[in-house]
This record gives structure tokens, sequence and C-alpha cells, in this order.
DNA sequence: GAATCCAAGATTGTTCAACAATATTGACCA
DNA sequence: TGGTCAATATTGTTGAACAATCTTGGATTC
């Protein structure tokens, strides 16, 4: 195998390895929501065939962090209104099961509330994106406390799709501050064993959520609409 | 392309397809769990090359109907006791949140009643793979009640690993026929708009048929320790 | 006779080059 | 300006090749 220009060790499964840069990538918003992955190009930059790339766009695919037309090429996914709506779907059902069925020791409630802290912190010092962090953090850790690897990748996807959501909002609101509050009564509830308050809570947070995303998304594609036309 | 062995007409895309036979010939028991898929002997049945073969296999990876072990190959995924508790775990979320919060309209609710009817008619003639079939349908329609792809798609590969579980127990003894009537009631109950019943009396059914399944798995796995130990 | 070690063979992981099928582009024309 | 069609580019699939790893069988040693 040749060595990659960047210089990287080699591995030993180079697709899982290529999946996962392509995956960072797309996380960290450098590949930007509905933008072309062509494959000669991404082949000479990270240095593989064009088979292995392949496949390492086929797990993808398969994780519904790209989308393949068949024929045309692979695209980063860029999650619309009803992307958006049944993320949501699955988030009212597992994250409210988990707050009632789930297994509550001392000790997550302890790792809980150091997430919540750590949104509380960020709000404080203005720091966006590190209350966007804590507070996908603290969601996610809600639905471990299902005990359930599939339902906790299930989630892990479905919050990489919020954030592919997020990249593909130009103006990224202050979307996150007034939830921060919601999250601390949420694991104040659970830590006083009210699961069933907690949970109907949970419920008319992510509706609330789910509303005002879509009022931003509907208003972000009718700016792209306009500008389309603007320059079409 | 070559046409396959067995006629079958061409396909736009050979990957899809390969994988769709494989997904089939599983699900079937055709290849029994833990049988081992080799290359070489696989993509002269099929008709295809080795790199589509083992684009496929990503997939059916990616699925967990398949496990890849780096340089020995993949192999047909045999559940053994954790994967059953996980499966269970994952039951005891989704299908009572669907019960609680799903969208329960009458069309839903006849679809429902005709597919516990099924399964009775099934128990009264005797057929047991009928009776595992409508029970699965009836589970499968339960979280179809969410609205929601992805929980459905999630569901549908637990049921899989379902069937695999049962394909690999020899004695595949009368599992299902007791859980008809709790499926009825379940059904009455949502119905008469009882959710909160349903959804405590659905995760007992599932501790039980847990419990029960594990029971079984244990044997099942003495039973082979013990062959091994006599044939080795 | 049983255990250990090693080399030959087989299988998987990856790459390369080619061709067919399909989509995109741009030129040409009304 | 708008539409049609051929040239071009990209993707989908295949076959062969090679390196890396695993498996198998036999030879050696105790």
């Amino acid at each position: 195998m040749n060595t990659p220009a960047d210089g990287t060790a080699e591995h030993a499964h180079t697709t899982a390895w290529i999946a996962s840069v392509l995956r960072t990538r797309i996380a960290a918003g450098e590949l930007t929501p509905g933008s072309k992955l062509s494959e000669e190009p991404l082949c000479a930059a990270l240095g593989v065939s064009r088979n292995t790339l392949r496949q390492a766009f086929t797990t993808l695919v398969g994780e519904s962090i790209v989308t393949r037309i068949p024929n045309r090429g692979v695209f980063v996914a860029s999650p619309g209104v009803e992307e958006v709506r049944e993320i949501y779907r699955v988030r009212r059902m597992i994250e409210p099961a988990a707050v009632l069925w789930g297994e509550l020791t001392p000790q997550v409630l302890d790792g809980l509330e150091a997430i919540v802290q750590r949104a509380q912190q960020a709000r404080d010092s203005g720091s966006v994106p590190a209350m966007a962090d804590a507070n996908q953090a603290l969601h996610g850790a809600v639905v471990a406390l299902t005990g359930s690897a599939s339902l906790q990748e299930l989630m892990d996807r479905v919050l990489a799709e919020m954030r592919l959501v997020f990249h593909s909002m130009a103006s990224a609101p202050d979307f996150h501050s007034h939830y921060v509050d919601r999250n601390v009564t949420l694991v104040k509830q659970l830590r006083a064993g009210e699961r069933q308050e907690a949970a109907e809570g949970l419920r008319a947070y992510l509706d609330e959520a789910e509303a005002e995303l879509l009022v931003h998304l509907g208003a972000e594609q009718d700016r792209r609409s306009a500008m389309r036309q603007r320059a079409g």
C-alpha cells in the first residue's frame, strides 16, 4: 500500500479507517451537506484505490451519513424537513422510554449532573459549540440509560444527523441556550425519582425543539431558494 | 454481466441485489448461523465478482446479519446469550414506547386485530411457522405505531436476529403458542385505549419471553459443548 | 506416541486496469 | 431562445494480481 499523502501510517483495515476519516470530516463540518464526494479526487487525496473508497462509501450509506444516487455519485447527506421530523419521531420514543425504564444508578446520575454543569458553564462563558456538545452529550447519556448498544448507536446516528442540520444552516442562532434549564430540571427530576414527570417534560421539550428547528429550517430553505433564483 | 446460474434477470444494482439474495437465504434458514461464507465459492454460485460480493458483505455486516472476522472471513451471525439480552433490551424500550405514544387510528387497530386472528388460526391448525410469523408481524406492527422508519428498521433487524436464534436451536419447541393469548389481550387493551396497562403487560410479556428463551438457549449451548466434547 | 515447530498451500485484504452503463456537457440547429 | 444529439466524464462491475494472514500437513524432537 502506498502511504497516503499526509503520511499517516498504514492501518489494518483500510476500509474502516477511510470510513472513519470521512465520518470525522463530515461531523466537523469540513465537508458540508449536499457536497458531492467524487471518487477519483477522493482516491487521490486519501491515497486509496477506488474499490476501497467505494466500500467505505457503502458503510457510510448504511449509517445514512451519506446518500448514494445510482450512477450519479455519493453526497454528504443534507437533512431536510422530513428528515428532521423523523429524527424527532425517534427521539420522542427512545428518550422518554429511557427515562421511564432505564437503569438509574447514583453513578449515572452523577454523570448526568456533570454534563448539565458543563452545559451551564458553556452558556455562562458564551461558548455556543461547547453548549451544543454538552446538550448532545446529555441526550446521548439519557439513551445510554437503556443499556442497549443498538439504541445507543441509533441515537448516535440521529445526533450526527442533527449536527448535519446545524451545519446546513448558515446562521446558527442561539438554539441551545434556553434548553439548558430544561435539562437541569430533567436531571433533578431523575434524581428525585420522578420518572413519569421527567418523561412527560422531555416529550414536551422535544416537541418544542422540533417546532423551533422546523421554523429555522423553513426560513433557511426560503433563503436558499431565493438565492438560487437570484443566481440562476 | 454473466447471467447467474438460476437464470434470474439482471438488476440495476448488483451489490444491493446480492445483499438481498443473501439476506433472504439466511432468513429462510438456508444458510445456518455460524456457517462460513467463503468468497470464491459464493462468487461462482452467484455469478458475481469477488469485489461486488465483498461490497454486499459490508452492507450485511452493517445490518449485523453477518459477522466479519479479519483475515478469517464472514460468517452467518449466530446470536448467543448476550445477543438475546440485547435484543430484549431494545424490544423492552421501543415496543412499550410505541404502545404508549404511538398513533392509534381505527385502521391500524383493525390491522393489529387481523394479525392476531391470523396467529390464532395458525395455532388452531397447529402450524408453528405460521404462528411465529404472525407473532413477529404483530410486534413489527406495534413498532410501526411510532411512524418512524428508523425504529421500524431497527425492529426488523431485531426480528431477523430472533429468527437466527430460532434457526440455531435444533429443537424449536412450542415457544410461541402460549403468547398468542397475551397478544390478544394486548390488542384488546389498545382498542380500549388502556395504553398504560398495555405497556406494562407488554413489558412483563417481554421479560417472560426473554427468560424462557435464555433457558432454551442455555440448554442448547450445553448440548453443543457436550457434542463438541464427544466429537473432539 | 504426543507435542512442537515450520514450511507449503489456501483464503482474505487491497490495488490496478479495463470496459459497460449511465449522466453531464456543450455544440449545433431551428 | 430553446431543443436535440453527439462527445465527454463519471459511476458500476469485472478480472487479475499481489501482500498479508491464516490453516494444514508433515517432520522433528522428547
